[in-house]
DNA sequence: GCGAGTATTGGGAGCGCTCCCACTGGGAGC
DNA sequence: GCTCCCAGTGGGAGCGCTCCCAATACTCGC
């Protein structure tokens, strides 16, 4: 236990008293309000200055009721969930915008059950000033801990189950219908879907947009083959549809990690890429491109779902009432189909 | 701007009253601390649960100067240089360790000059209890920025230049060693290096060790072709290596990415992986992997990276001492070498 | 030259919590 | 029986900032 001399950092008193003015008017000249003279203004930029004076953003948060940080949730219960460049991704867009706001950005992975207390403390605590949601399984506990917390919360894609009140999501169905009719419009007519798990909205959305295609096309659809959204799931269920439907001739993956395992797979059962079967994913990940062959997919903005939830997060805080956004995806193609 | 009725948090002054105990007691018994009776701890706690009591952490950071919360900072000026999953892994390791310690994690991507001068404020405000430094570069203000903000600060990894006082980094010279070792093992002896940007330590010191290997067995090194560590710039190199060295016959790439990148180089000019030619990336990502032929690769413990780097940090904040941390990277063997 | 405004100014009461400190009332020790 | 010690208790002074509000200083029109 070193004691570090604690040199206190100088405080608003003391410019105070450097500058020659009272605390409300420095308060003010360093807040750029207005009802300042000046030579008073300046006065207090250059104690300011010879101090070395930063406010202290806890005070400020105490006086004003607003931390400043808003909380960014991934929730799942492993946290390699996060390990998906996925996030990164969300975390880049919405950094971003909270910047904007001159919000800072509090990253919470809510994978033990003790996290997800301290996480439900922190909302019901007011230690942030608003909070963007993830992953919500079904159940999750933290959608109701959001609840309880009386502080604003947009979710990013819906949790199952119930539409929140606030939320931005992809349009996962209009982008899976979109890969599918297009699997079909190249005269694919055995198209059967990788799914991701089906316990997520995610998985469920871009099964439900297969489906509709393939009705729409007067196709049965496959029974879908579930995944968990990895890539070994991928390669096993192109496995078990190579067994099952040996005439396959084209896939839809709901990402594009599934993607690549089935890529995996055909290689290894000898099957061609496109010109035997055919494959789609979904995400547009670095994975797509790096993939042999590259991989077809749906591209969704992945970084305009994070900025597009920190600025609906932002207007909330300052008491609008946004709408919840879906954004648009669109089919990339590759090589691969 | 809607007025929302604000409905206040309940204070611990009206747990003190229903409690019927004065604000020391209250607060010692929410505070586990000692020196309250048993009686009196059970009514608070009664009192606590009846009215839905959560400490407000801002008062509570005000009084005791601590925030609870540590900064991990992402310098670079390209924030889709986060976007590598590398970081992803760093977080969770970070996340789990500062969760032990009840910390929160306040993520801030140094990109723009502004968002730079931001962090700045924070850690002078101590805005954070402590922060984790990343990626800096040669002449990073952000460097500067941390020695003066008088916060305890670990680096994860080493910058350009200097040596700080506390750090976490990974032997990248010893992994880049046994990389080059094992190519030369394996009978290569016209081994080239696409080396990352030579501004970075992680680049330079992965060239190191790729050159100390190369002149111990003897081998004179080839000059190092350099990238940016990204897949396009793997690629490039690997096309330039391949008109000036067509004889290579061995390949260390610095990181998976351009590792990568090599392959698809190679497999356009028609070089057989690794008959022709054998390549070994480093930092053993999903990319790695997924890769065709799968990379051979150094593997460094990321997670741990995080992890080590949030306890380092802890300890200093507790008023300890502790000494740099260097982590081993170590080999992993697949098919493309 | 005078009253009505309008722009500045500074005092002081919080924001909700921690923690020092002075005080009380028993046992334990002799 | 009388100190001494200490667990238990509550009062109150901060932590550093914002912001309401009353007080003062200046402006302008007539």
């Amino acid at each position: 236990m070193a004691e570090v001399a604690p040199r206190r950092q100088p405080t608003l008193d003391q410019v105070t008293e450097l500058a020659g003015v009272s605390r409300s008017v420095a308060s003010r000249a360093i807040n750029n309000a207005p009802h300042v003279s000046r030579a008073k203004r300046e006065a207090v930029e250059r104690a300011v200055r010879q101090l070395g004076y930063v406010p202290n953003p806890t005070a400020r948060a105490l006086a004003t009721r607003q931390t400043g940080a808003a909380a960014l949730v991934v929730s799942g219960e492993d946290p390699s969930i996060f390990a998906d460049p996925f996030f990164a991704q969300v975390i880049v867009g919405a950094s971003a915008a909270l910047e904007e706001a001159d919000l800072h950005l509090m990253l919470c992975l809510a994978a033990s059950d003790r996290s997800r207390k301290r996480v439900g403390e922190l909302l019901r605590s007011k230690g942030a000033d608003g909070a963007m949601l993830m992953a919500l399984r079904e159940d999750d506990p933290l959608a109701r801990m959001a609840e309880e917390a009386e502080i604003p919360v947009v979710f990013g894609g819906r949790p199952v189950g119930t539409t929140p009140r606030w939320y931005v999501d992809v349009d996962n169905v209009g982008g899976a219908r979109e890969a599918t009719e297009y699997l079909i419009s190249r005269g694919r007519t055995r198209v059967a879907a990788i799914c991701g798990r089906l316990d997520t909205e995610v998985g469920r959305a871009r099964y439900r947009g297969y489906r509709d295609a393939m009705l729409a096309a007067g196709l049965g659809p496959f029974l879908p083959q579930e995944g968990d959204f990895t890539e070994p799931s991928g390669a096993a269920a192109m496995a078990a549809l190579l067994a099952n439907h040996p005439d396959v001739d084209g896939v839809f993956a709901a990402n594009d990690n599934m993607g690549a395992g089935a890529l995996r797979a055909l290689r290894g059962a000898g099957r061609r890429v496109p010109a035997d079967v055919a494959v789609v994913g979904f995400d547009d990940l670095a994975v797509a491109q790096i993939a042999d062959p590259p991989l077809t997919t749906v591209h969704q903005p992945i970084a305009a779902l994070g900025r597009e939830m920190a600025r609906m997060l932002v207007a909330l805080i300052s008491g609008q009432d946004p709408t919840p956004l879906i954004l648009p995806a669109h089919l990339v193609t590759r090589a691969s189909a």
